[in-house]
DNA sequence: ATATTCCGTTCATGGTGTGTACAATATGCA
DNA sequence: TGCATATTGTACACACCATGAACGGAATAT
């Protein structure tokens, strides 16, 4: 006997490993209902939803751009601004510049919805915040960042 | 001034706000990586890996039971058990006792497989556990619990 | 001027999932 | 007992997500 308990020093039993799962599990579920309800909420699929997102900042982008933003291939990119623009929430503008390129850019109507689906976006993110208790916010970022940086690493060399 | 800050409140600013919905999709995407990988691993699609790991504490079941398991429709659970059987992983028996249900048991070599995907995940899981600070462990889950919870209650009154 | 690279698109392929319709079987009830 | 109804698994059509190969047109390097 040394005095010193497992959970002062961090060990975690099978138990608390196999709730670690669950938990995550639970939570990536979650998160698969959020965007599976917002994607409801406004008639377009969630892949159309991520791409109008990125509209965010900047003005124009790029078939290339969308991809390497969206970790998807080229080929894709063009089936989601398909969609886009057939809703016409995104335009097709030949780059002045380089002919083989086409700007993209939202259409008035585009700009609408990307504000309310980020909008939602927000809303439901603060209603999350919202049920956890004020006191618990400040450990609960801090645990997040810190099980973030965890997963990045592990992850680092699986491919 | 009444001399107490945010940070003792718990008030979370916006840049908080956001920065918890960057972890919360940085995390997502590595729980996707993960399954993606697993799949990989094994050449089995992920919802068929799913479907095999419901072996694990009862010995039949039933496209059902596991329709309700996976939250998704008989007909899909169909597809995945075909795909299962054709690689030998899972066999079709004719319930003795009500000739429309068919019986799902795993194969020898679905068993042999299903423990090392068992075996596979948990090692990653305990390679993250690893990859933070002792000291962090238990409250990073107790904040999971708690985010858990709250995403849940958040979650309720969607669909 | 020609070869190479770059960009977006098309097409074939495969995985995930839903909903409808259907055949076979089981069950409830008059 | 006999028939209406419910249940079970399946087949099929459809939609979404994503990749990779092939291609044409345009820019760039040599």
């Amino acid at each position: 006997m040394n005095g010193i308990s497992p959970s002062e020093t961090g060990m975690l039993s099978q138990k608390q490993r196999r709730q670690f799962s669950q938990m995550l599990d639970k939570l990536y579920q979650c998160c698969t209902d959020r965007q599976v309800y917002i994607s409801g909420q406004f008639g377009i699929p969630q892949a159309e939803l991520r791409c109008l997102l990125l509209f965010g900042q900047e003005r124009y982008l790029t078939a290339k751009g969308i991809a390497a933003r969206l970790n998807i291939v080229r080929s894709r990119v063009t089936m989601l601004v398909n969609g886009l623009t057939t809703r016409g929430l995104v335009s097709r503008i030949p780059d002045p510049a380089d002919s083989r390129v086409v700007l993209l850019a939202l259409t008035p109507a585009g700009q609408k919805v990307r504000q309310e689906v980020s909008g939602m976006m927000e809303s439901l993110r603060d209603k999350v915040l919202d049920a956890v208790e004020p006191e618990r916010r400040p450990a609960l970022l801090q645990s997040l960042e810190t099980l973030k940086t965890a997963m990045e690493r592990a992850g680092e060399n699986l491919e």
